[in-house]
DNA sequence: TTAGTGAATGACTGAGAGTCATTTTTTTTA
DNA sequence: TAAAAAAAATGACTCTCAGTCATTCACTAA
């Protein structure tokens, strides 16, 4: 009776193996430079056997995005396990944001890819639908965190929590997005007056101040 | 004489029509689910025409994303130039943004799709370089209504106004796509007690409330 | 009228995603 | 242990489509 159970231990394995290759030659390559062919040779297995494990090319990238969005889950939820204090807890997840985005370039990238283009997450047994879930999952640490401030009192309620999350997760995307096309370019050419290395931290005191209530 | 002026005249005019079948099917369909022989068909050309006119299908769609900025561009314009105060043009242009999101979501989407993704700017004989050069003047109207903000007292210094500009577009644009994607599934299922239709404004009063001078 | 030039054509090529009949490997049954 | 059945893997093949280029067509100038 443990057949059943290691043949799917094989069955991930498996897939962890053309995850793995698939993940190196789109990350250093690009996906669109990439073929299945390649991704194949590099796993050592046959095309078709990619297509017994991924539904097709994109599902397979979508399923580098789902690993990018548990790596960032973990990072979040660290960031809140290490504060007491809600709005030191939001903070710490938007500096988590950025941690990942400057750690992980390429998961990011992923990231931003699904998160521009409308994904269609009808098909459940899907990626697209995997990433979708793992996203509010994600949103839902910020909900809490900003929550927990203003239950705690450290947060102004200005508003749902939930709407809120989705206020700082907009901003924040948006804002890591600029800085991370535009930071080589800033850094290599100064005249601009623009220290990309201080524009976060600015736009964190910035939020910080907004939210942070007087007596905490 | 006027024969060259004709000619270029000639040009210009079949380089619109092929723009214009290209952005109804890529519009209607998707990019993806378009092919060149469709829009050849479309513009009653052959295939081979197309490629006369537009270096491939990348720059195609380059093209008419050029056009959405230049739309944008006039609406920015626009409302620049409907306030005197500094504050006021800033926030006016917001409002512009999201106006821009909900009349021209195609061309709206095709911002979101290259704004997400790394361009080749390059080739300066290619859309992508235009749409980049074209991206820069947009940026740079934000620039200016806070660099005359900051002038006229309206807005506090906080920091280089065109910093402030890339910070304030950044976040923008966050909120924006989250909004814009969510948009329908908010509206239909209000149990969220999320109102997309006042999301935004009350972004926009944040940020307001955050940049004017006490004396403004 | 004719030579020359620029524009347009569409059949063709090459690349690559995805398929599926066949083979190989593993498990079950007798 | 051998045969049958089931599961997994294979890779040659198909089909779609972006992009090309030798040829044709239309217009202009001599």
């Amino acid at each position: 009776m443990g057949i059943a159970e290691r043949r799917e231990r094989e069955r991930e394995l498996r897939r962890t193996t053309i995850l793995d290759a698939a993940e190196g030659l789109f990350f250093s390559n690009g996906v669109d430079q990439t073929t299945m062919d390649e991704v194949a040779d590099k796993a050592e297995l046959s095309k078709g056997t990619l297509y017994l494990y991924f539904k097709n090319k994109e599902d397979l990238y979508h399923a580098i995005h789902y690993r990018g969005l548990n790596i960032l889950k973990n990072m979040f939820l660290t960031a809140v396990g290490e504060h007491d204090a809600g709005i030191d807890k939001v903070r710490a997840v938007g500096e988590a944001y950025l941690a990942f985005s400057r750690k992980y370039p390429n998961y990011y990238g992923a990231m931003m890819y699904f998160e521009a283009n409308n994904m269609d997450f009808s098909d459940q047994a899907t990626y697209a639908f995997k990433c979708h879930e793992a996203s509010l999952g994600v949103l839902r640490i910020v909900a809490d965190a900003v929550e927990a401030g203003m239950n705690d009192g450290s947060v102004r309620p200005l508003m749902d929590p939930q709407l809120m999350a989705y206020l700082l997760w907009g901003q924040t995307s948006g804002i890591i997005l600029i800085v991370s096309k535009n930071y080589d370019h800033w850094k290599s050419d100064p005249e601009h007056g623009i220290d990309p290395d201080m524009l976060l931290p600015g736009f964190f005191d910035f939020i910080d101040k907004a939210l942070r209530t007087k007596s905490s």
